[in-house]
DNA sequence: ACCTCAAAAATGTGATCACGATTTCACGCC
DNA sequence: GGCGTGAAATCGTGATCACATTTTTGAGGT
């Protein structure tokens, strides 16, 4: 089970974007899709010395994801490392993504195009071959992509950063399990049964199709956690 | 209309707690009380000397504040400020406290103790002589003080993190809006019958109580908002 | 009085240095 | 060979400096 470690530095992106967001997204991009374990640790200066940056902005960006409890300082020794999931945090994790998801979804169902919605299906495309090759890598990042790419279009700001903060927290933990699982048994998706509900405009659905795809997914974990 | 600026530096906290920490509170308190208003702009230089630090400390306690939408780097010059709601904010705003609070009473009601019932009903009579004499500060703190008292028995910290951050947002304007309605049509507040359930045990109307004491607080809120 | 515009002050960002605490690791002892 | 033990490396934290940009200000002219 190799971890591909850190995000690579966002090389094409704005000049005007200022450091500390460019180690930010690449930090949470990387957490995200799960491509650091839960429990490493990670220090400012490597992770300095990876980016080529000093220290400071990475600084900033940590302490934002911090925040979002994405990392977590040891109280013991005050060093840095991506949190373990508490079945008390997990449950917690699941209520929330119940709560946010679908209704993010349901927001997005109103403002969907058709070239969203063929979009949505290249990912959803993505997640099938990678779920056929096995490759859960890639399985993460096309699930990442599928959700978001709906989510964004809510125009519902708050929500969204709740989702994403949401998704920091448990993607180390849902790459751990789902990379035990193998991707034979990953959640046999409700993608399918959303794009046609997006298609038919059936914005109800939307939102019920979304509270099971989260349902299932954080079962999942839950059962890896007891088990 | 005083506003009495920036909250005491928390001269008796505990040594082992970082400078940036203690910034980060003394600021997060301000706003949650919502003594500093939207709009306002700061600066870390000027909350710096405030605070007799140096600047260091400052920028991770408002990168912080920033995660959490509770102040906002403004797109144009990049300067710092409290960010003012829009309608579609605050109806989100709205939305999440409807979601977590209520849930996070009904985890409270099931540690509930009698000394802690004692502090709640402080609380409310703090708040009570608050609306009484007209003094609008007073009533924020109180009011404050009544709802995470009952949160913090939640043993939830994911759910308290998403309340904190919902009241980092709406503590500014909420001061300005009741400021404005005058103490005395403030939200009849349903702590009373929260109270009451609370001492007969009954968790599924702590809920309920609950969920319509934030929904009347924010329905004022949109109202003025609108008006 | 009122505009104009250049000098001065203030701002966020990033780099660098210093410090105390903790971890790491190799050397030498049992 | 295993195991403490001290030196060296690494850690997070805070302060200070440098820089480009923006805001404020105040003097001069009309």
């Amino acid at each position: 089970m190799g971890y591909p470690g850190l995000n690579q530095f966002p090389l094409a992106m704005d000049d005007e974007t200022s450091i500390h967001d460019q180690v930010y997204e690449a930090l949470a991009e990387s957490l995200i899709q799960g491509q650091i374990p839960p429990g490493k640790s990670v220090s400012l200066r490597t992770l300095a010395n990876e980016l080529n940056v000093s220290p400071m902005p990475v600084r900033e960006a940590v302490r934002r994801l911090i925040a979002q409890k994405a990392l977590e300082l040891q109280p013991s020794n005050k060093r840095l490392r991506v949190p373990s999931l508490s079945e008390n945090r997990l449950l917690q994790l699941m209520t929330a993504r119940q709560w946010v998801e679908p209704e993010l979804a349901f927001l997005g169902a109103q403002k969907i195009t058709r070239d969203v919605i063929v979009e949505l299906k290249n990912d959803d495309e993505r997640l099938m071959a990678a779920l056929s090759k096995g490759d859960v890598d890639g399985y993460m990042k096309a699930n990442y992509a599928f959700h978001f790419r709906l989510y964004n279009l809510a125009e519902a700001d708050l929500f969204l950063d709740m989702a994403r903060t949401l998704w920091l927290q448990s993607g180390p933990f849902m790459r751990v399990v789902f990379g035990r699982l193998g991707t034979v048994q990953l959640p046999q998706d409700h993608h399918q049964e959303l794009i046609r509900a997006l298609e038919s405009g059936d914005h109800a659905a939307v939102r019920q199709h979304m509270a099971e795809d989260v349902h299932e997914g954080m079962e999942l974990m839950l059962e890896a956690l007891k088990g």
